[in-house]
DNA sequence: TTTGGCATGTAATCCGTTACATGATTAG
DNA sequence: CTAATCATGTAACGGATTACATGCCAAA
C-alpha cells in the first residue's frame, strides 16, 4: 500500500479496507506492531509528523522494501483450503430440518447480492477515476474475480434451494 | 463426523479429508487435543480399544453432543473475509513484469481444472453410493459448490489471461 | 525385513482478533 | 458542545500449524 503513498498506520487501515477489502483485511492489532517491526528490519520509515500537538508517523517504503515487495509478488501464490461454515452446515443438515439449511442459504444469497452491489459500484467509480492503463487492468481484475465468484455463489444458493425446497414437500 | 459413525482420532482426520476436505481440514496437533476437551465437557465419549497390545480410543458422540451439534447447526453462519494472495499479488502487479501475473494465473488455472476433476470424480462417486436421499443432496450440494466456484475461477483466468496478454505485446 | 499406514500425543510458534486504554481534531 | 473520525498503541486470548516424539501392525 505504501507503494501508492505515504500515510500513517490508520490511513492504511482505511486504504486497504477501501480497495481491497473484499478480499484482505488488516486490523489495528497488526498493523501497528508490524509497521514497527518494518522499521527495526529497514522495509520501512517513518517521519514524524508534528504540525499541532499530536505525533503522526507518516511511513514510506524505502528501497530494500520495495526489493522484497517485488521479490514476494514474484513466488507463485501458494493455495491452502479456507474453512466454509456454511458449506459445514450444510453438509450435516441432516441432523436438522431442512428448513434450517433453506434458512442459512437464503441469507446468504441475500448476503451475496449486497456484496456484489458493491463491488459492481466500484467498478464503476475506478472507471472514471484516471489509472494508469495497467494499474487499471489490476484493480479491474480483482474486482471481476470477486463479481464472478459472487454470481457463482448466488447461482449455487438458486439451484439448491430448487433442490431443498422439493424435497421438504 | 462422529454422527456418522464412531471413530478414533486418527480415523477421523481421514474422514474429513476424503469427504469434506476440499472446504476443511483439520491437523493432529487440533484434533487430538479437541477430543480431550470435548470428552471431558461430556460432548464425545471414548472406548478404550484393547485389541492386541494397541491402545485405540474409539470416540461417539453423546446425547448431550449432538445436541450441541444441533444448536451449532441451527444458528446462521457468518461470512468473514478470505484472505486471498493470488488477488494481493494481481493488485500490486504493477511493481512487477506482467509476465509475473500471468505465470501466476495460468499456474492458478492448471490447478483449478485438476481440483476440479477430484471434484468431479467425487459426485460420480456418491451418486454410485446408497445413501438416504436427504443426505446426497447435501453431499451433492457441497460438492456442486466447489465446482460452480471453480469453474467461475478459471472462467476468470481466462478473461484476465486475455486482457493482460493484450497488453503485454 | 522394511516400508507405509495406523495411532497418539506434546511443545513451540505464529498469526490474528478483540478488548483495553488514551487522547486530539474537526465538522455539524 | 458533542459526536465522529483521526490516531496510536498494548495485552489477553484463541485458533491453528508444524515439528517433535514414539511406537504398533500388516503387507510386500
Amino acid at each position: 500500500m505504501l507503494t501508492l503513498q505515504s500515510m500513517t498506520g490508520y490511513n492504511l487501515r482505511s486504504k486497504i479496507e477501501e480497495t481491497i477489502g473484499y478480499f484482505w483485511q488488516e486490523s489495528f492489532g497488526q498493523l501497528y506492531p508490524a509497521l514497527v517491526r518494518l522499521e527495526k528490519e529497514g522495509l520501512v520509515k517513518s517521519q514524524t509528523d508534528s504540525t499541532g500537538e499530536r505525533t503522526r508517523y507518516v511511513y514510506s517504503i524505502t528501497r530494500q522494501g520495495r526489493a522484497k515487495l517485488h521479490s514476494w509478488l514474484e513466488q507463485s501464490p501458494v493455495h491452502h483450503v479456507e474453512r466454509n461454515e456454511l458449506l459445514m452446515k450444510i453438509f450435516f443438515a441432516t441432523e436438522v430440518d431442512v428448513a434450517t439449511p433453506i434458512a442459512h442459504i437464503s441469507e446468504s444469497r441475500a448476503d451475496a447480492i449486497e456484496r456484489l452491489k458493491v463491488l459492481q459500484n466500484m467498478s464503476l467509480v475506478i472507471n472514471n477515476e484516471l489509472i494508469d492503463k495497467r494499474g487499471y487492468d489490476y484493480y479491474w481484475a480483482t474486482l471481476r474475480n470477486g463479481e464472478l465468484g459472487l454470481e457463482a455463489h448466488i447461482r449455487w444458493c438458486d439451484e439448491v434451494l430448487v433442490r431443498l425446497k422439493a424435497s421438504a414437500l
